[in-house]
DNA sequence: CAACTGTATTAATACGTTTAATACAGTTAT
DNA sequence: ATAACTGTATTAAACGTATTAATACAGTTG
């Protein structure tokens, strides 16, 4: 379920973070659905469990998961997340859209990627 | 022409390496034009030459400038330095893309972003 | 020769991440 | 109640990397 990548700069917590945010915004890990505990998945990626809880205390306190005492961490309210998911998205691909315009990259290009993902593109949906 | 944000978690050399590259990419910093000296551009955003140093370097390994001992650092041959900036951008442009579809966006939402951009959008083309 | 250029090197400092080792608090099943 | 789970908090050490500092050397230019 998650893979830590240490080629990859950036923290190890916050690999977890992202990858948990994807995993709930494309509904992998439904809403109230629990997280593995903070030991367990130390153990699972042989890395301390002080990592996990950073990685979980910085999920609850942007409001992705909620966790209680001695039960365990639970998926926060779905929609909430897909939504700001989304957005946040929508506006980075946005940023990148126009940085590419300002490289003299022509719209036919940009374009013709859509169709490829949009028209054959990968998982079906309902 | 260069400004530091403190508050951006990457290094400082790297900030100053992609800056550069943006320069050229977008031909402000034209073909064989001169880039400020190490110390010159250290003074000016206060910091140590040696970021500095370590910026140039990194870009002279990348080949977007080349470096004459007692002479300065020189923008590299222009119409490769767009070309590999146009082949990222566009890379890591359709990975964006991919996963915009996979959190369920719809294809008018990112189409309606491009006509914005690319219709009105903001500098002059030729 | 003076005043610029780039380049190299070594040391010290600072900072953030991660580990380690605990401890405490709440839940659940036996 | 007790064992075995949960989350949470805290302190210290280890480690890597970025940055600064202080030089030194080499080449160019007026």
């Amino acid at each position: 379920m998650i893979i830590l990548d240490y080629r990859d700069r950036r923290p190890i917590y916050e690999q977890v973070v992202e990858r948990f945010q994807e995993l709930m915004a494309t509904g992998v890990l439904p809403q109230n659905s629990q997280l593995p505990s903070v030991r367990s998945l130390a153990m699972e990626l042989s890395i301390n469990p002080n990592t996990i809880q950073r990685a979980y205390a910085e999920l609850e306190r942007q409001g992705y998961i909620y966790s209680v005492k001695g039960k365990g961490s639970f998926v926060a309210e779905n929609s909430r997340i897909q939504d700001r998911e989304r957005k946040a998205l929508l506006s980075e691909w946005r940023e990148l859209t126009q940085k590419a315009r300002s490289l003299g990259i022509e719209r036919q290009q940009v374009q013709d990627i859509i169709d490829e993902i949009y028209d054959e593109g990968g998982d079906k949906h309902d």
